[in-house]
DNA sequence: CTGAAACTGTTATGTTATAACAAATAATAA
DNA sequence: TTATTATTTGTTATAACATAACAGTTTCAG
């Protein structure tokens, strides 16, 4: 399960039609929403998404958001440089985007180092205003 | 709803019962597993936990772990400082522990400013291998 | 071709969380 | 005190999120 920037992989049906689905919606996506919107097209399962979404987020193509039980497609350019990824969520309007910063991502790890964990993944969600709400 | 470090709140019946035995845990636990372990003492339901926890969390006596669906007690002496917290998970040994630093704080607002969003509140949970299993 | 690995479909079930309503309790103020 | 208000509680039912288990199909390297 290679990141994609580096080997683009192709998807199978499942895959792709899921895909879609979360770039179609321009923000976050529960599973069921997703098979909601996929059943005119043959899914009937929420397996069927869920399996489909591990391996997008495993290809680095989508990400879940831990606090909203939803996924969202990677808007960054090629997928991410550093592994650390940070989301800002807005109260207001509901906007989600991604953070993604090797500074951060350093800062990260030596907060953790600091109280001698060696962090490997990460779950980053802010919550608050964006620019056009505030 | 205040910070409990200003002003300790007198807890109700199931708001104690649930806070002890979080405390009682050392660790994160489920509502569920919070429900059956309260069965003995009189609980029956979901929401009569669910809805202490809700208080327990206002309160800063408890904390959501969001990427695990669990709870765990507050173990910052006072409460928090600053408002951003950060925990680390060990995917060895499932310790989980809590980081409060004004500095990291002062850099997860940097990282989002720099996007024009205004933090209020975070979620960061951080995956690895704590210092006893690295 | 053939065997291994990945993907799919399906049913059933497990886990986490909230809605809606009624009753009891506690805090506040006249 | 007593009426008023707000909070907490109890209960049933249901919603929302996620995985187990098994069988069948497709893909692809050797
Ligand atoms: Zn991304
Ligand atoms: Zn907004
Ligand atoms: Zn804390
Ligand atoms: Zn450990």
């Amino acid at each position: 399960m290679e990141h994609f920037p580096h080997t683009p992989p192709n998807l199978t049906k499942n895959q792709s039609m899921v895909m879609a689905a979360l770039l179609k919606a321009n923000g976050p996506l529960s599973a069921y929403t997703i098979l909601d919107q996929l059943r005119s097209k043959g899914l009937r399962a929420p397996l069927q998404v869920y399996r489909a979404l591990d391996k997008l987020v495993g290809y680095g193509m989508a990400h879940r958001l831990e606090s909203m039980n939803a996924f969202i497609a990677c808007r960054h350019p090629d997928g991410e440089s550093g592994s650390m990824v940070a989301f800002t969520i807005c109260e207001s309007c509901g906007e989600v985007a991604e953070i993604s910063n090797d500074r951060f991502d350093s800062q990260l790890h030596k907060l953790a180092g600091g109280a001698g964990f060696n962090v490997k993944k990460s779950t980053v969600e802010l919550f608050g205003q964006c620019e056009a709400c505030a």
